[in-house]
DNA sequence: GACCTGATGA
DNA sequence: TCATCAGGTC
């Protein structure tokens, strides 16, 4: 039996909002731990790993493991039947075929449950070593939606290169470069305009711009989106889910020879 | 070497946008007066001059007259990176054969270069007499814009028509006619509001309202628009620049034979 | 209330 | 990638 109670069901539909373009089905795991999930995106470049840890539930009851493969598009269709107020259920009997999301409306005058068909997926969950990455950046996850979506206009790639002195996202294409630099800040009004560089080296990748792109649709989760890199790993795109966890985003480099061959 | 800085970069955003519509390729001149473009539009029957005079620039270094041909729909798209409080700065070397807009946001914290390959452009750059007008009617730019928008969607010309009392705008078309009627008004709060004819013989001309539309474009970047009108003259519909200049879109009445000759 | 821009689904 | 739809702004 899985009962978990969410009293800031907007999370949940976010979540779901951020990852469903990317992922078309995938596992759902509940453990005493959290409620997680981990996919592969459909063309098998980028990976999701989400996390909400079961203490930021009002109620999380999980007697046992269980893993359940939802279609993420429908979970989401479902989810937005919520209203943002609602307090969100998540409800399965063990060896269920279905789970039911229960959404409850802040004055409980409305009470919805909606019944979604599990599906068999095989899931092959990756052991993502907690990696010492070369640089680190924090910075606004707006500003970091607008670089992301103004380069595409220019090109399909990003280098991201990290100084200590800041940020550098630079693309090229048919109609000519374009370069934007943000630079540390960390003596700003308010903390979640901060941009910070952790690094412990200079790195330069290069990136699928479509790929970030999907990524910045966490935004509306966390103010704030984290940037790590190192050379020869994925880089983590990571927004934090307040009091909760987080959701990552690991994608790999293009490799530099990818440059020479296009044309 | 060219280095053009601009506090006021919104300014630029709005003249990229008043004009990519109309015209595809242009070369922009650069002397000591200032950064002024001369074109018609693709189909060769509207003439679009814009001036922004070095004064209004924070910096202003144009080392010798240069012409810079761009690409206006790609420009247009650079200029969509800058923020609206940002502040541009154009800069192009003597003899290279691209331009770079640099985008520095309010605080500093982003600096963005966006470098754009120049074309080369026959440019057929015309003197254009001061003329005398026999009419000239300075209105309201929203004003003139809805207008020419209502108009269009019953016929596909105008006719403008100055007595001293006011200016009437025409159209006819299959379902129907109409007329719109703008009285003088000087005495208004706001002078913003002001209607004001200047007029030295009645007139009446007919236009395409396809380029009034183009033209209307302009809008945003002043609150008052300038029609000058006189027999055997193109029209002037001028878009005052704050401190800096203008937009001038001219363009040529239709002769009445053609009313005739619509079947 | 209308228009325009941005976002989404085919 | 394009057309349609929704939300924000004036």
């Amino acid at each position: 039996m899985l009962e978990l109670r969410l009293v800031q069901g907007s999370l949940l539909k976010k979540v779901l909002e951020a990852i469903r373009e990317l992922v078309t089905d995938a596992n759902f795991d509940c453990s005493a731990t959290g409620f997680s999930l981990q996919a592969m995106d459909s063309s098998h470049v980028a990976l999701v790993a989400l996390l909400l840890r079961s203490e930021g539930f009002e109620h999380y009851r999980c007697d046992r493991n269980m893993s359940m493969g939802m279609n993420l598009q429908n979970m989401a269709k479902m989810l937005r039947c919520a209203g943002n107020d609602d307090i969100i259920t998540i409800k399965a009997d063990d060896g269920s075929d279905t789970v039911t999301f229960m959404f409850e409306s802040p004055n409980q005058d409305k009470i919805a449950d909606f019944e979604m068909k599990l599906m068999d997926i095989d899931s092959e969950h990756l052991g993502i070593p907690d990696s010492e990455y070369q640089a680190i950046v924090r910075m606004p996850s707006a500003e970091f939606l607008r670089i992301c979506k103004d380069l595409s206009t220019i090109g399909d790639t990003v280098i991201i290169s990290v100084t200590k002195e800041g940020v550098k996202f630079s693309t090229a294409g048919d109609i000519g470069t374009a370069n934007i630099v943000c630079r540390q800040n960390k003596t700003v009004d308010k903390p979640e305009d901060a941009t910070i560089i952790e690094m412990q080296e200079p790195v330069s990748l290069t990136f699928a711009l479509r790929y970030m792109n999907s990524f910045t649709k966490a935004s509306p989760l966390s103010d704030q989106v984290t940037i790590s890199l190192s050379s020869e790993l994925p880089v983590v795109v990571e927004y934090k889910i307040a009091e909760m966890g987080y959701i990552r985003f690991y994608l790999a480099p293009k490799i530099e020879e990818d440059e020479d061959m296009k044309s």
